[in-house]
DNA sequence: CCAAGGTGATTAATCGTTTAATCAACCATA
DNA sequence: TATGGTTGATTAAACGATTAATCACCTTGG
């Protein structure tokens, strides 16, 4: 391959072609004038040279780097490749690149994590916060992957929409009584996800919330939920606010002998990897991870281009649009109860013969 | 705070002083010649104003962008998320910055996303290949991340010593009937993975591989891996290669009713997010990713000093040290098997009365 | 007293692109 | 034939840091 070559700069090429570099910048960027053919001549020339544009000198006179950051909170999040997947993606058809900056966990690592990106000149960032944490005005443009109730230039899934389809998937089947698995008050997103599911789930059900992070600072981190005790109670259902815990419940009641789903369904949220794989498959809710990635990079190119217009405010523009639509994959951790099953059972057998 | 101020710049800092803009940049970088007493009012005034260096003028005077680029095969891969926070770690304390490229799987896409990093003009680049792919020549430095049979530039964990501990400790728990479960012939890590499991086993083990992915070809992408035959069929283990796989059967057996550990033991490799919360626990070799990032960016540091010392070959420097050992962390799923339990029971009662 | 050497600072060029300002033709209109 | 407007290209000045070359000054030794 022709790699390895230097590349080449506009000022060779103009030298090459005998015109000056303005006029190459011009034909390139397309912004000069410029006549048709000599414009020609110079694309090819630039094709043939293997013209590679020097981003470091056009940041230096532009004063913009074409790469924006992303913040993300505790990496351990299993969604966390989905959404950088998404992110680069996005970003990369922009004309992005995307510097990373891990805020691991600490509230004082994402402020630091954002220092350092403003250090290196990115253009804009987009920051999936720590929950509960608010963002404070670094003088560059952000967009906030988060909750819609996230104030702010914020761009989310529809949490909230999302836990109704799974409160009247699961009333649908039959569930009246259903325990809701969430981890931390603190979330926006569990929150809108819980309200979902309440709502969803209707007034008639009966739902109780366990808010696992306070579970544990009594009983001691990765105690069991106690799930069979509440199947015992008369519980049908354990819908849980994201697939990990609804893993940590399937195993549990698996491993007292509970039948998923015929005596007890489980559900989660985000569709992780492993939610297709287990045994039973979890019925889970798919955010449209490519289509935030989307919004965001392209909210956060409108504050940047509305920032260059007016080099005054560094408006942090709120542009809070819908929540982008979750969307329910039914697999078998749900099912009807074991109850309505041994009815339709007795009713076929019924009218069979 | 004195965020959005205009960061100051050199020569802003040299008017202030009444210096030439080379004594300031001599002076923040320790390197010309300047008296303690100027330099320390430099540095002062740098402060005071706020100086931020600018990363745009220093890479196009120096060709360095201090930005080294991390390429990821299938990011769906759950491991992703530590590797790339430790590889995040690891450059930001040697002072780069990190630009991420995913692969999204296609080998196609691994170059295409190589080649974008390149003209992004990163100083060099860490990549975590797909497996079965090989990476040329870029005329850039290169790092891999992958197994120690891997030719190259290379770090990764020692994955054969790592089937070893955990092939001895299932050994030693007295399994001799051992399933391994990996998915692909391809990849290197689940070669090396095998190997040590079954050199770990010993000779008088008797043990087969479960390929799943061939399994999949024929009876479709997540079927189940028929395991519970398998414990009817005399196993007593069942050694995944990866903690996926480790799920995936755990969950197969605990649905078809078989007690984990106590009728099977399961285990698997990288010690991932749900390895720990799942019921039982699931007892794992854990990567040491921080030292692996760490060495990887040291290398590639390495190569990059080499490169511009002798600005003559792109030098992909061998330099493939021992593997990083991997720590057994040993959880629930495995166990001694239910005949020994029976057994050590049966003596314990006679011992004690 | 002069040459040699060291020290601390300055000068000026350079990296590659962008862009405002300028200029030379050329055509059309008064 | 001047005047004015277009068109197509050039000039030259940035952007901010680095660095080789130079310079002025001071010390020291012969």
């Amino acid at each position: 391959m022709s790699v390895g070559r230097t590349p080449a700069t506009m000022t060779e090429i103009a030298a090459a072609l005998g015109v000056s570099s303005a006029t190459v910048s011009n034909a390139l960027s397309g912004k000069g004038r410029v006549s048709a053919e000599l414009s020609a001549k110079i694309r090819q020339a630039a094709d043939e040279l293997g013209y590679v544009p020097s981003h470091a000198a056009r940041a230096l006179r532009t004063g913009r780097t074409a790469v924006i950051g992303l913040v993300l909170p505790d990496i351990s999040n299993p969604l966390f490749p989905q959404i950088a997947q998404a992110i680069e993606q996005a970003a990369a058809a922009a004309g992005y690149g995307v510097l990373i900056a891990d805020s691991r966990g600490e509230i004082a690592q994402q402020t630091a994590a954002i220092g350092r990106l403003v250090e290196r000149g990115v253009d804009g960032m987009i920051v999936v916060p720590r929950r509960g944490s608010r963002i404070g005005d670094v003088g560059t443009p952000i967009a906030i992957i988060d909750s819609p109730s996230t104030p702010g230039n914020t761009v989310s899934s529809d949490h909230r929409d999302g836990g109704v389809q799974m409160g009247r998937h699961l009333a649908s089947l039959g569930h009246q009584k259903v325990l809701l698995i969430a981890n931390s008050r603190q979330s926006n997103v569990q929150n809108d996800r819980v309200g979902g599911l309440e709502a969803g789930l209707g007034s008639d059900a009966c739902c109780e919330t366990l808010w696992v992070e306070e579970m544990e600072v009594s009983q001691g981190v990765g105690c069991a939920l106690g799930l069979a005790a509440r199947v015992a109670d008369g519980y049908t259902a354990f819908a849980a606010v994201y697939d990990l815990l609804a893993l940590r419940a399937l195993t549990e009641l698996q491993r007292d002998g509970i039948d998923v789903p015929l005596q007890a369904s489980v559900s989660g949220f985000d569709d992780l990897v492993w939610s297709s794989v287990v045994m039973p498959p979890i019925t889970t809710l798919r955010q449209n991870l490519a289509m935030i990635a989307e919004r965001a990079v392209e909210a956060l190119g409108g504050v940047i281009a509305e920032r260059d217009a007016a080099t005054r405010k560094p408006a942090s523009v709120e542009r809070n649009g819908a929540g982008v639509p979750m969307t329910l994959v039914i697999r078998q951790s749900t099912g009807p109860t074991m109850y309505s099953v041994v009815a339709a059972a007795a009713h076929a057998r019924k009218d069979s013969r």
